[in-house]
DNA sequence: AACTACATACAGTTTAAACTGTACAGAGAA
DNA sequence: TTCTCTGTACAGTTTAAACTGTATGTAGTT
């Protein structure tokens, strides 16, 4: 990796950063995060926790920290260089696949997750309609009843979008 | 509206009120805001901010400042009803349509955005290309050029699934 | 085995967000 | 006009998140 640092390109890096950081703010990621990934993407080699600790003016333990989320998340992978002790990461190939992956497979399993709550209440709400009856509830019951259900259709129709995204992600 | 009220109903109601705004929170809402959402949501009757105070037994600024989050989202509307000095309030009808129409169009107009700025910083970066070999860092700039391509394409493809979403959601 | 270099657990600190109560401005009613 | 009632601005407080420095366990080196 060439060491010659030019101030104004430093300036296009940072502002970089800055910008593509909104973007992925918008799907949930922390905004330390966000910069953090970023700017291991605009980095051309892996870098060490301590090289991210002097880029990004945050402790070393911010670093350790920031990259397991990355990690978890499936957005940043280690790298091994022989001879190199420290580890070493770097963010994934493929942008745009690595983030959806990512992001579109936790709505999905989180929709569903809701969803089948959602018709465990809706169960135990039948279960119960004669209690309901007995205390003059029986009206704002079958209201609440309603709502789950249009919830369940809610859920339904998330569910249908992101299922499109993550599919039109894979014919490429 | 009826006054009855029956313990195990309100169970019922919280418990639905907690799931779905798990959902809600998923497009990064407050986990505060959703929660008074969903609760307008499940409430037949039109709500003045002191009915919200005491069911959700926050203050009553907390819910005036909500209620204005949730307005500019065009999630819940405000409601006349004659000789009824208090502002009244209600989840827009169509769940689906409203929360859509709010959340996709910001993330369109979000990625637009972010994509124009890009634009901007790889026209800078072609305009100081002597600058750069000058200082000998052509080759870094070059792969900063080169991530901006990327992030460029990765905004189109967001703006893309976003559009289908909002799109998906207009033949209805 | 002893030593060194590294990542991370943990506790303490700083920073930011959420929330509350009071106080005020504006609309209606009298 | 005066009085009452309602929503919100503001300042102060509480709560939670982000961050840091030190300490410790572990893996690689000699």
């Amino acid at each position: 990796m060439k060491k010659t640092y030019d101030p104004m390109l430093e300036e296009f890096q940072t502002k970089t950063i800055h910008e593509f950081s909104k973007t992925l703010e918008i799907f949930g990621l922390a905004p330390g995060d966000a910069r953090l990934f970023t700017t291991l993407y605009i980095t051309s080699s892996p870098m060490t926790l301590d090289d991210m600790s002097e880029t990004l003016g945050k402790s070393k333990t911010s670093m350790s920290t920031g990259i397991r989320n990355l990690l978890e998340h499936g957005l940043v992978e280690r790298v091994w260089i022989k001879g190199v002790r420290k580890d070493l990461y770097q963010a994934n190939e493929n942008l745009y696949h690595s983030f959806l992956d990512s992001y579109v497979e936790k709505w999905v399993q989180a929709t569903n997750s809701h969803k089948l709550n959602l018709l465990q209440i809706q169960n135990d709400l039948k279960t119960n309609i004669q209690h309901f009856q007995k205390e003059n509830v029986a009206e704002q019951a079958n209201y609440l009843y309603e709502c789950t259900e249009e919830m369940k259709i809610f859920h339904d129709r998330i569910a249908d979008a992101f299922r499109n995204i993550r599919n039109s992600t894979e014919r490429k």
